[in-house]
DNA sequence: GTCCAGGTGGTCA
DNA sequence: TGACCACATGGA
């Protein structure tokens, strides 16, 4: 698979992305939903899948994985069009070439970025490799990993707040049966991707556990709504000097301030931002 | 022991 | 609405 720029290793560092494996140099072992499959990078833009896995392995699955990697975006355009807007961003940009905003599987987003809120990185990842591999059903096997897909909706229905207190989910394990059981019973569940962008967040921010940042994150990784921008303790720490004083007094005004700063694909700043400061130790 | 983590729900003014 | 606070858990 050919793509404008790729670089695995920073998107599997970039948060998006919390059951991507790497096996070896270059290669990771990715899933995602009920699909997995292993790629390796070959130079900045070739990507060679080893094996297929799940829904995905059959015929469309080369199709299926571009989408994945929003194949169809130019990269190049992106972020010339974004240092157009921001040259302050140019450094950002250039220090995070290869990057780029995954496609995901919205119940898995859901689930995980519920999971992320007052937690860490590394505890959100066990988490849901302990829940696909204890409640999902596998797909296949490569080079002795056993994969798993991510729960169905069905299958985590089976689930009680007590299985999710015993994979660590804390005080979080309410607010998982609970929103298993609204989206059971919403029976639209699988049209969501049909909603505007105001309603769709109106009904992630309707389920326990979902707040604001949570559903923007889920519209973004889930649902390819690259105009959200997800404020989280990162972008509260760059707003300092990145924002002006009096924008800072609240989460929803450093929000709103990125929002007028950046346009429709303020999603893809936001996930600069947020590779570059944490993992490049860049100092705002 | 204390602080923090890709925050949210509940309460009270 | 907005300002607090509690919340499970485990690593630094």
């Amino acid at each position: 698979m050919r793509l404008d720029s790729v670089d695995l290793h920073i998107i599997a560092e970039s948060g998006q992305c919390f059951r991507w494996q790497p096996i070896a140099e270059k290669t990771y072992l990715i899933h995602r939903g009920q699909g997995a499959a292993c790629f390796e990078q070959v130079g900045k833009t070739e990507l060679i899948c080893q094996a297929s896995f799940g829904p995905l392995g059959g015929q469309n699955h080369e199709a299926s994985w571009y989408d994945y990697f929003h194949g169809d975006m130019d990269y190049k355009a992106l972020r010339d069009q974004l240092v157009k807007e921001d040259s302050r961003l140019a450094p950002i940009i250039d220090a995070s070439e290869g990057l780029r905003i995954l496609k995901q599987d919205p119940l898995e987003m859901i689930i995980t970025f519920m999971m992320s809120a007052n937690n860490h990185i590394p505890r959100i990842k066990q988490f849901v490799h302990q829940l696909s591999k204890g409640y999902g059903t596998p797909v296949g096997t490569f080079k002795d990993h056993t994969l798993y897909g991510f729960p169905t909706l069905e299958q985590l229905g089976q689930m009680t707040e007590a299985n999710y207190r015993a994979l660590g989910a804390g005080y979080r394990s309410r607010y998982f049966e609970s929103t298993v059981k609204t989206l059971i019973a919403s029976e639209d569940f699988d049209q969501w991707h049909l909603l505007s962008d105001e309603d769709l967040l109106a009904r992630l921010k309707g389920l326990m556990g979902v707040g604001q940042k949570v559903a923007e994150c889920i519209a973004l990784f889930g649902y390819g709504r690259w105009n959200s921008f997800p404020v989280d303790t990162w972008i509260k720490r760059i707003a300092e000097d990145w924002l002006p004083q009096e924008a800072l007094k609240s989460e929803k005004l450093i929000r709103e301030a990125f929002y007028q700063r950046y346009g429709k694909n303020r999603g893809l700043v936001q996930q600069y931002f947020f590779y570059y400061y944490r993992n490049l130790g860049g100092k705002p």
